[in-house]
RNA sequence: GCGGGAGUGGCGGAAUUGGCAGACGCGCUGGACUUAGGAUCCAGUGGGUUAACCAUAAGGGUUCAAAUCCCUUCUCCCGCACCA
């Protein structure tokens, strides 16, 4: 079309055009400025796929928008990007395409870095890091170091999980429902030798320290307490015949005197010496040997049923001194607690439930206030507390005080402890892949497992590795790799061959952040004291648990060894909802995909930012909408039209304006600009609100095209407004911003402008108008000069010719005022009823 | 089962401290401009017999006043899931 330059924004050319300014200046480059207040703005760094999606468009554009705005306000804003290297889909790339993980994920890294480009994002790009950078995981083994050294890292021989299509052990973290987080596989149990971090040292403080961040969201911290699993109680030794003592883990020791029968996991390591001499002992194996069978999920599912056999040997209660049946049931899992329970069916529904199906007997020890179970017919178990029967000493106790007696009890006579258990479990760290760190250990047959010294990190990743997934690393293959000498005594030795898991590499990456190029050492302690905490930290909540848990393990970690001086490393976050169309999630396999490059092709960068933004609040899901990106594009175009139209009064408007001598229709217009940049920069700073920041901005394009129709003086106002609807509008949508800002002759970058301040008088009104209710519903309105107040308002109420009308014959009762808002007027029929 | 969140027009969503429900946008309707309109501008748009009234998942309660607070119920989403 001929006209379409006139008409319409060119967003091609300007987003581009200022794309490649901001670069060439540095515009968004950082250093430490002690003079400055800081301000540490963090996205979470992406996987290098290759592609973009719309959650990562929404990820940095929220994480923009806040960085823009912080920067206009005076902060020094560090705005970071990177890239979460590492990863087994670089692997499963390499094995389809016949392309090295390396070659295949650095070209990932240039493509959507580009991408990112195209969508305006604030980064300081000379600060980006890739964990698959030898630069880079030479720290991350250097951290493995640390926490070797201190006694967190280290090598054991246990049941892990193991998925066998990904061919590589997880973490218990990465599990979901007895299935791999990444492929969905069945996930097995198989017997290894691994690495974990004893991030169950931290448990108690992971959890406390909860309670110093109120900037994160409650159902974050709720996920991570309940991953933690803090549960308070106390472990009891019952013994068996043949002397043997079984402990258990139970948080109800005031139940003591109601076990009927303790069960232990099919694995615990003394069934077999219990079973040995009995006629059970053949069917008892054969039942475990089943269970071991059964996976995951339908071991560990609620729904399966509860199976157990008899294994022919008692144990004696430690305190009631009863003899109770020893039974193995698939139910309970040696990894937590002791790996034995006791059964105490009359207050535990599942140990019913179990009692009930092989017939042991059920004893009442507890009897609620004003009640009277039976343990013959009772179907339901009694949990809560009560007072104490058939408990010897206790009996007529409090049950919660019983707790505690018995508890002082067993401790006293040696029976058995006070008892912290967590259902958190130390973090399984080494993976059987390819492409991730290698663990920097070394195995001698003289000196046994030797960390390399530091001088000689980085332990390189061989390039040349044939790095199908077998189970066993593929490092074992390469023989340049695994062959060395040991840094002790010089000897022939030969390398740990499994990796780290990437979750390792993305406990730190926000340290190294402050630092990026910092040769010397994983980070430079100055800058790190500047930037650190995180001030806002934005992503996903599929990583409320993993990620986020790990980081604030490692940071605490860190700080305990004076290397960082915080010990939480994120103060706010924000967890943001999914991109959703159709209802569902956009995934390949629905077909439901909207590409951000095909939105940002079309409609341009600003469009794609300002609908994502204006779409829904940002915790929230986001359905996505080809109209209402229409209407984010008509949106901007509305802007750009408005500024074109009004570009020759207000370009070379130099003129000041006495803002008390203002008229009316101007008067207006200044209090909605400043109501305005109140709006925005509350919406932006204490609620996240992004979209509603967006519509005030709309509300102000909408007030200024309607006073051009009112007024055509040059007076000032109409270049304070407009060029303030450029500046707010510049974190959400810079380029245009900038153009306009440009277009209008304002002075450098838009984004180099102080964020408006508002202005108080211009806000002030002299009328409002106020709503007039009978009964509470709104039957008037009136114009009432503001600040009035009680009496004054009612008189001004009662003189409405509608409201007379209205209550007319009918006695008023009371009447509630509440200035600048307004006045409820409460009447009934009168008494002395008139005749109509 | 336990824990958390949500439910408001045809749609996405506003309502910040109990104080005028439906801001803003989409869609729709009408008009203007026009050779044309899938551009733009203007007006209208919860329901309703157009005025009473009814409307924030349903029902009850507190209050002068409730989307907002309390109780009961329903639906959806997310997390954990035999943790003794």
């Amino acid at each position: 079309m001929v006209n379409d330059l006139e008409t319409k924004y060119n967003f091609r050319v300007v987003e581009k055009k200022w794309q490649q300014r901001w670069e060439e200046t540095g515009a968004f480059k950082v250093t430490e400025d002690p003079e400055k207040e800081k301000y540490y703005c963090l996205v979470m760094f992406p996987y290098p796929s290759g592609n973009l999606h719309m959650g990562h468009v929404r990820n940095y554009a929220i994480g923009d928008v806040v960085a823009r705005f912080y920067k206009m306000l005076g902060y020094n804003v560090l705005n970071p990007m990177g890239w979460d290297g590492f990863g087994l889909p670089a692997e499963n790339a390499a094995l389809q395409r016949h392309i090295h993980p390396s070659e295949w994920t650095w070209a990932n890294i240039k493509k959507m870095r580009e991408q990112m480009k195209a969508m305006g994002l604030s980064y300081d790009w000379s600060r980006d890091v890739a964990t698959c950078h030898p630069g880079y995981y030479r720290w991350t083994q250097w951290l493995f170091l640390q926490l070797y050294h201190h006694g967190l890292a280290y090598k054991k021989r246990q049941a892990v999980n193991w998925c066998p299509s990904c061919a590589t052990v997880l973490a218990d973290e990465q599990v979901i429902a007895g299935c791999c987080e990444r492929c969905d596989s069945d996930v097995i149990k198989k017997d290894l030798e691994q690495w974990f971090f004893r991030i169950t040292d931290y448990a108690d403080r992971l959890l406390e320290d909860l309670e110093k961040l109120p900037g994160w969201p409650e159902k974050v911290k709720l996920m991570q307490e309940n991953w933690i699993g803090k549960s308070q109680g106390a472990e009891m030794k019952f013994t068996a015949e043949n002397g043997k003592e079984i402990s258990v883990f139970t948080t109800r020791p005031d139940t003591i005197f109601g076990v009927s029968y303790m069960v232990l996991a099919p694995e615990h390591p003394l069934v077999e010496e219990l079973i040995q001499d009995k006629a059970e002992a053949g069917k008892v194996r054969e039942f475990i040997a089943r269970v071991k069978k059964q996976s995951e999920i339908e071991r560990t599912s609620a729904e399966t049923e509860k199976e157990g056999i008899f294994t022919g040997a008692y144990a004696t209660n430690p305190l009631s001194g009863e003899k109770v049946p020893i039974w193995v049931a698939n139910y309970v899992l040696l990894e937590y607690g002791t790996g034995a329970v006791m059964g105490v069916p009359a207050h535990d529904q599942r140990d019913l439930e179990f009692a009930r199906k092989y017939d042991l007997p059920v004893k009442v020890v507890i009897q609620p206030i004003g009640d009277n179970l039976d343990a013959a017919t009772m179907t339901e178990a009694y949990p809560e507390p009560g007072a104490m029967v058939n408990s010897g000493q206790f009996n007529g106790m409090d049950s919660e005080v019983a707790r505690l007696k018995i508890t002082d009890y067993i401790q006293e006579k040696g029976l058995g402890e006070e008892k912290v258990n967590y259902r958190l479990r130390d973090w399984l760290v080494s993976r059987q892949r390819y492409w991730g760190a290698p663990i920097p250990i070394i195995y001698c047959d003289d000196c046994g497992v030797v960390p390399v010294p530091e001088e000689d990190l980085p332990v390189l990743l061989p390039e040349d590795v044939a790095f199908q997934p077998t189970g066993e690393s593929p490092l074992l293959k390469a023989e340049e790799f695994l062959k060395t000498t040991c840094p002790k005594c010089g000897a022939p030795a030969r390398r740990e061959t499994d990796t780290l898991d990437t979750f390792v590499c993305s406990t730190w990456y926000f340290l190294r952040y402050c630092s990026p190029r910092e040769s010397e050492r994983a980070f430079d302690p100055e800058e790190v004291r500047y930037w650190m905490p995180v001030d806002q930290y934005i992503g996903g909540v599929e990583h409320a648990i993993l990620h986020l848990l790990y980081s604030r393990f490692i940071t605490k970690v860190l700080y305990d060894h004076g290397l960082i001086p915080v010990d939480e490393p994120f103060t706010n976050l924000l967890t943001q909802g999914m991109v959703l169309k159709e209802g569902a999630k956009m995934s390949k396999s629905k077909g439901n995909i909207v590409s951000p490059e095909e939105i940002i092709g079309n409609y341009g960068a600003d469009t794609a930012r300002l609908f994502i933004l204006f779409a829904a609040p940002p915790e929230r899901d986001l359905e996505w909408s080809d109209e209402a990106v229409d209407g984010a594009y008509r949106f901007i175009n509305r802007v750009w039209r408005l500024v074109q139209h009004v570009l020759p009064e207000i370009k070379d408007d130099k003129s000041q304006f006495d803002a008390d001598s203002l008229g009316t229709v101007e008067k207006d217009m200044r209090r909605i600009i400043h109501r305005t940049i109140k709006r925005v920069g509350d919406d932006i700073k204490k609620r996240f609100n992004f979209n509603t920041a967006v519509s005030a901005i709309m509300e102000l394009t909408n007030a200024l095209y309607h006073y051009t129709e009112r007024t055509n003086k040059v007076n000032g106002v109409l270049r304070e407004g407009v060029s303030t609807l450029i500046i707010l509008l510049a974190p959400f949508t810079p380029h245009l911003a900038e153009e306009l800002w440009d277009a209008i002759g304002g002075e450098g970058s838009v984004h180099d402008q102080k964020w408006p301040e508002v202005d108080q008088d211009a806000l002030k009104e002299d009328e409002l108008s106020i709503a007039v209710q009978i009964n509470g519903k709104v039957r008037d309105h009136v114009k009432i000069p503001v600040g009035l107040k009680g009496k004054d308002m009612e008189k001004v109420a009662l003189a409405q010719p509608r409201v007379k009308e209205l209550i007319e014959g009918k006695e008023l009762t009371r009447v509630i005022c509440v200035p600048d808002k307004l006045v409820n007027l409460v009447v009934r029929e009168s008494k002395t009823k008139k005749a109509k």
